[in-house]
DNA sequence: CTGCATCCCGAGTGATACTG
DNA sequence: CAGTATCACTCGGGATGCAG
């Protein structure tokens, strides 16, 4: 049973849901991830490419976060010009079928959210109508 | 295969995981749908307080905006004073699993996230302190 | 009890310029 | 190329007060 609400579970960092959303809740780690699972190994220049619009900070502040967590490995080769590859460390890869999960949810199901969310915002006009 | 980078699924709303990300990445959204699939129907002030440190805003905002996505179903009784439960709906019961997914990550490499984030720290002060 | 409106702060994010 | 530094701003979200 995992119900010991009394317990307090749901307040503070004890809950592991929040420690997740605390971790991946940002703009762009779970992004960046999944990305450098799609194609490995990444040099700095091909991540902010690819994902398009990312500012050059978010992207820095972003990696060094997850190097800093051992999600991702950072190599960095003191050649002229400098070369820095990222790729995904074993950690990093284990959350990937969890991420992959969630991102086939959404393919399934944002339709009918977003369908959804349109008729509700009609309902409510329709109300304030009167 | 899912790797049609250069017709850019990773720019613009059409990437899954940045509508996924778009619609779950706020504060609460998630620890709530979690919260009632552990307990099923709930009152607005019950979910509060097992909450704990939830603003009656944020929570009022988050209840109205998962309800009008369909994720959760809202009953109102007009009595005195006036009540209302909260439960999932389908939609909302069919991600739970996928959350409970995450959490159990969570729950089994949190640890080791936040000792690679301590020694990851101390090496960069040894580094300064030179 | 439940919910809405208003005000307000600050973390997170972006734009820009500079360095090795 | 891959950062670092600085400034400026948005906006998520908290506090408070009012209403049905």
């Amino acid at each position: 049973m995992s119900r010991k609400i009394g317990q307090k579970i749901w307040i503070g960092g004890t809950c592991p849901i929040r420690q997740v959303l605390d971790r991946f809740g940002d703009k762009w780690s779970i992004l960046i991830i999944e990305l450098l699972s799609h194609e490995g190994k990444l040099r700095f220049s091909e991540i902010a490419h690819t994902i398009g619009d990312i500012s050059q900070k978010m992207l820095t502040v972003t990696l060094r976060s997850l190097e800093s967590d051992g999600l991702v490995i950072r190599q960095f080769f003191p050649e002229i010009p400098p070369r820095v590859e990222y790729e995904l460390s074993e950690l990093g890869k284990s959350l990937v079928p969890h991420i992959q999960q969630l991102a086939a949810w959404g393919q399934t199901n944002m339709d009918t959210i977003l369908e959804n969310r349109k008729r509700f915002e009609e309902k409510q006009q329709s109300r304030t109508a009167y």
